[in-house]
DNA sequence: GACGCTTTAGAGTAATCACTCTAATAATGG
DNA sequence: CCATTATTAGAGTGATTACTCTAAAGCGTC
């Protein structure tokens, strides 16, 4: 593997971990075992390593959302996207823990990501048009575009509300199982919009993602 | 007022514009023309002020949550509640930006913090079950829980959410406007639990919050 | 094996950070 | 008016930051 490339690697990792504040150049290049000088003469700034790894989050998120064209959507699609999307979250969490900061130090991100969003988004709307024309949902057009932008509010605060507001330390291993709360979560935002015809399935599937009690009783 | 307070004051106001990471004990200090040492006189770290001002941003939060126990709740109560918290989390924005940082820098900060969101969802289940009580929306339990946990997920990411996807600078002015668009989205939450009885009315205030064109057309 | 290009090491730098220390000044109370 | 205490100024500190510079090492090719 390239230079380079262990570079992305090893940021991405150190700034899911600690968080991107936490962590400084010369950490990266320290934990590499490789000179600043080495870092610095494959990016230009940390910036340009941020800007880089937030390309791949986004193509990562969108080939996630790709919409079938020529069938039908099913409920099993809509389990699909959710996961895909919960594990590209994840796996850049460091991006959705102070967005606002990345963004306002790189304006060529910020116009970038700010074009991303509201292509996800009109990628969800889409999706939810699909359930609707496969008969799993009905609802209006506002209801529809509310629910969409709902569901990427939820979906995407979903992993720092569990870190800030659950299990203290971010274990991966207890975290993967809550993390799938999140579908639960977003189920709940849609099922009053099921069909009769597929109410039963889609609640009887919700309920394979229904968190824990370990930590679901603790908040009610 | 006491140098104290001032000091408060500023670094609410500095956190606020620029985010916590950018404002430095200095950076109070210079604004208010005093010196380092007196900034430490009154705090005994940077910690300590951030502290106070989050447990000031949950006593204004906590006092708006209060729940009437004498009478029914009205649909009006639930816009006042959500104007209310809406404005607190502006006032108070800096604490959402990051919040995965202050917690893990402050341990204290962390288990208050914890238990004060418990506090929240619980009143905010007690709210919905009053407007159950009160025939204004019809679910169950489950359902009840789910809508609370939804409502305060994206309440509390809808500042973020604006900062980072809308508008580019922090103007207040026009983001005062879109705040109110958070109000519109958390009564799309709950208009399908509606009951018949009130679903007219409600949809109908809703519309009072609804986003403005000029920007709600451009996201969809 | 000499040349040129790419890659690397590592010392160094100016700026900034949170915070400390000492001493001067103001306020207070007897 | 004096003694004590509370408040303030301001210089300074060691640590850390993002990043630069120079020189050396690899390495492919003729």
């Amino acid at each position: 593997m390239t230079t380079r490339q262990r570079i992305l690697d090893a940021s991405l990792a150190l700034f899911n971990e600690q968080g991107e504040r936490n962590v400084s150049t010369n950490h990266i290049a320290a934990h590499l075992e490789i000179s600043p000088g080495n870092l610095y003469y494959h990016f230009k700034n940390k910036q340009a390593i941020i800007f880089e790894l937030a390309m791949s989050y986004q193509q990562r998120v969108l080939t996630v959302l790709e919409v079938p064209e020529e069938r039908a959507l099913t409920v099993t699609d809509k389990i699909t996207y959710l996961q895909g999307i919960l594990s590209g979250l994840w796996d850049y969490r460091f991006i959705h823990r102070d967005m606002e900061h990345l963004l306002a130090a790189d304006d060529q991100l910020k116009s970038h990501y700010q074009a991303f969003f509201r292509q996800c988004l009109q990628r969800v709307v889409a999706i939810y048009r699909g359930l609707r024309t496969a008969g799993i949902i009905a609802l209006n057009d506002d209801d529809l575009n509310s629910l969409a932008l709902n569901t990427w509010i939820v979906v995407t605060s979903w992993i720092s509300f569990l870190r800030t507001h659950l299990l203290a330390q971010g274990g991966q291993p207890e975290n993967m199982l809550q993390l799938q709360g999140g579908v639960y979560q977003v189920f709940a935002l849609e099922r009053p919009f099921l069909t009769e015809a597929f109410r039963d399935e889609v609640v009887a599937l919700q309920q394979a993602f229904a968190p824990r009690p370990q930590w679901l009783h603790s908040l009610f």
